[in-house]
DNA sequence: CTAGGTCAAGGGTCAA
DNA sequence: TTGACCCTTGACCTA
C-alpha cells in the first residue's frame, strides 16, 4: 500500500504514494538523514500523523519497499527563471544564491543612471554598498537605509485620487525577491540613433530636475544620498517622457543594441527577511496611498514605480517574451 | 563515439547514442532552448552525470556531431483534445507547415487589428519579419519557460483597476510576435445579430453592457461565472475598448480582400509544439482571468484573457454545448 | 533503421 | 521542512 494512506499522486521509487511521501524520502536519502524516534518507534503512519515522527515515517517508507536506489543524484538547479532571464535580456545577471556572504546582502537595487551618463557598461555608479564585495560597489541605490527610512516616511493624509496602475503595484510584488536592474544606458541609447538624440533632448526637458543633479549624485556618500532623496523628493521625477519616446525605437534597432551589451551587472539575491518587509511597507503605502506616480512622496517608492512604468516603454522589453515580461511584472 | 558512453539504441541525428540523449538533443532543438553552464562548460558528461549539466551535455552532442537539421518538425497533431474540438467549433482550425519544410514561420497569430495596419487577409505582419532565424534564441514567445512561468505566477489578493494607459499599448508589441486570430466576420459578427449591432455601435461598450446581452448564455457550469463578469465590471475594462474597435472595421477588411469568409480563420503555427504550449498559456490564462481578470496585470496577459472573454459576447459561443463550452473554459 | 510520439516517474521549486 | 505543482528524462512504441 502507501506509506501513509495519502492519496497516492503515482508510483514513487517504487510504490505507490503520495507526494508527501515522496518527498520526505527523497529528501532522506539525498541528505543521508537519520530520524530517531522518541516512541520507541511505534509511531502511527497515517495521513493526519505523518509528520509526527519522521523516524517512523520513514522506516514506513522502507517497510513498504521504497527503492533508495530509485533515487537519483541531484540534478543542476533549474534554469533561471523567467524573470530572471527577463533581468538578463536587460543587462543583468542574478545570482541565485547570495550565500557566502560576511553579512546579509542589504536589498539593493540599481540606480536609475543618470541618463545624460555613458559610463562604461551604462551604469551609472551610484552609491557605494555597505559590503566590500566589488560587485555591488557601485550598483546600490536603494540601500538598507532607504528601506528602513521608508517605513519613516509619511503617508499622506490626503492624497490625489489617481489610479493605480496595476502593473507597478504587481511589478512590486516581484521585487522583493531580487534587485531589479533598471538601466543600461548604452542599451536604450544608441549613440548614432537620430531617435536617441530626440530622446535625449527630450529628456532634458521633461525631466531636468530629475537628472541635473544626478552627475554629482554619484560621488556622494551614502549619507549624503539618503538626505538628498528624503529631502529631495524633485529630484527623482520618473522618466514618464522617456517611456513615451522610448517606445518608439524601432525592433531591429532595439534588436542590435541589444546585442551590443557587454558587461552585465550582477544582481545579488535577496535578503528576503528585508525584502519581504520592504514589500509589505510599500503594498500598505499603496493602499493608504492611493499612490500614482503622483501620489508617491517617499523617493524610494516613486523610483520604484517609475522604474516599472519606464520598463514598460521600453521596447525591448516590450517585446520580450510574454511570459518574462509576465513574471516580470508579477 | 556517443554522447554520454550509455550503450546505444542506435544512430540519431548522425550519431551512436542513447536514447536518452537522443531525446534530449530533440528536446533542445525543437524548443530551442539555451543551457548555462554554472562550471563553465567543463562537466563530465556520462551516462551517470548526464543529467547534471544540460550546457554541457547539448555542448557535447555537437561535438560528437549530432545533426540540428536532422531534427524534424513534429508531425501530425496529437488527437484533439476537447478544449481543441471547441475551438474548432469555434471555427479555429489549426495547421501546420509539412514537416521538411524550410524556414517555417514561427508561430504566429493574428494581431489586434486595431493595433497594426491591415495587410491582406487581415493578417497583421509582425515582428516575426524582425526576429532571426527559427532556432535563434528570444523568438519564441511560446517556450517551455513561459509556460512554466505563467503557472508559477500569482495571482495577488487584490488588485487595482488597470486603466489601458500607453505604455500599456508598447507592451502590445510583444503580442505581435504571434498573430491571434480573434476575429472572423461572418462567424463571429452575425449581421443579423444583436450582440453584433451592439458592438458595432457602441465601440465602448463595457464589460457589463458586452455581457448583459449574453443572456443566451445557458449552462450551470457558466453560472458562476456570469455572475463574476456581471457583478465585476472592471474584469473587462481596458482590452474592451481594444476588442470592439477591432470588431468595427474587421468585417469589412476581410471581406473587401475576398478571403473565404466561410472558411476557418488559420491559424498558422510552425508546429503543434508550440500551438499546444500556446493553447495552454491561453487555458491557464483564461484560468486566472475567470477568477480574476485583474490577477493579470501584464496587458497582453489581459488582452489574451479579455480576447477569451470576447467570445463569450458571440452568439456561436453561446450556442455551444454546454459541454463543449465547458471544456473550452478548462 | 531511424525519424516521430508518449508518459510514468524521475527531477526541482517555494509558499506555507 | 513539507508537499502541491510543474518540468524533464528516457524506455518504449509506431511509421
Ligand atoms: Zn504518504
Ligand atoms: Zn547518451
Amino acid at each position: 500500500m502507501g506509506v501513509c494512506g495519502d492519496k497516492a499522486s503515482g508510483k514513487h521509487y517504487g510504490v505507490a504514494s503520495c507526494d508527501g511521501c515522496r518527498g520526505f524520502f527523497k529528501r532522506s536519502i539525498r541528505r543521508n538523514l537519520d530520524y530517531v524516534c522518541k516512541e520507541n518507534g511505534r509511531c502511527v503512519v497515517d495521513v493526519t500523523r505523518r509528520n509526527q515522527c519522521q523516524a517512523c515515517r520513514f522506516s514506513k517508507c522502507l517497510r513498504v519497499n521504497m527503492k533508495k536506489d530509485a533515487v537519483q543524484h541531484e540534478r543542476a538547479p533549474r534554469p533561471l527563471a523567467p524573470h530572471q532571464i527577463a533581468l538578463q535580456k536587460l543587462g543583468y545577471t542574478f545570482t541565485r544564491h547570495p550565500a557566502f556572504l560576511p553579512s546579509p546582502a542589504p536589498l539593493t537595487f540599481s540606480a536609475f543612471p543618470s541618463l545624460h551618463s555613458h559610463s562604461a557598461g551604462g551604469m551609472v555608479p551610484a552609491l557605494s554598498d555597505t559590503l566590500p564585495s566589488p560587485h555591488n560597489a557601485n550598483n546600490s541605490f536603494l540601500d538598507r537605509s532607504s528601506f528602513q527610512d521608508f517605513a519613516m516616511s509619511r503617508i499622506p493624509e490626503t492624497v490625489p485620487d489617481v489610479p493605480l496602475i496595476g502593473s507597478h503595484v504587481s511589478a512590486l510584488n516581484s521585487l522583493s525577491s531580487f534587485k531589479i536592474p533598471l538601466f543600461s544606458t548604452p542599451l536604450h541609447y544608441p549613440p548614432d540613433s537620430q531617435l536617441s538624440d530626440k530622446i535625449k533632448e527630450d529628456e532634458v526637458s521633461s525631466s531636468e530636475e530629475a537628472f541635473k543633479t544626478n552627475g554629482s549624485l554619484e560621488n556622494k556618500t551614502e549619507e549624503d544620498f539618503r538626505t538628498v532623496l528624503l529631502h529631495s523628493p524633485n529630484n527623482f521625477e520618473p522618466p514618464i517622457h522617456i517611456v513615451s519616446k522610448a517606445s518608439q525605437f524601432e525592433p531591429q534597432e532595439v534588436t542590435s543594441i541589444g546585442r551590443q551589451k557587454t558587461n552585465p551587472i550582477e544582481v545579488r539575491g535577496k535578503s528576503s527577511e528585508e525584502a519581504r518587509l520592504f514589500e509589505l511597507k510599500l503594498q500598505k503605502y499603496y493602499e493608504y496611498g492611493r499612490i500614482s506616480s503622483e501620489g508617491i512622496y517617499d523617493p524610494a517608492a516613486k523610483l520604484l514605480v517609475a522604474s516599472i512604468r519606464w520598463l514598460h516603454g521600453v521596447d525591448f522589453f516590450a517585446q520580450m517574451k510574454a511570459s518574462e515580461q509576465d513574471t516580470l511584472l508579477h
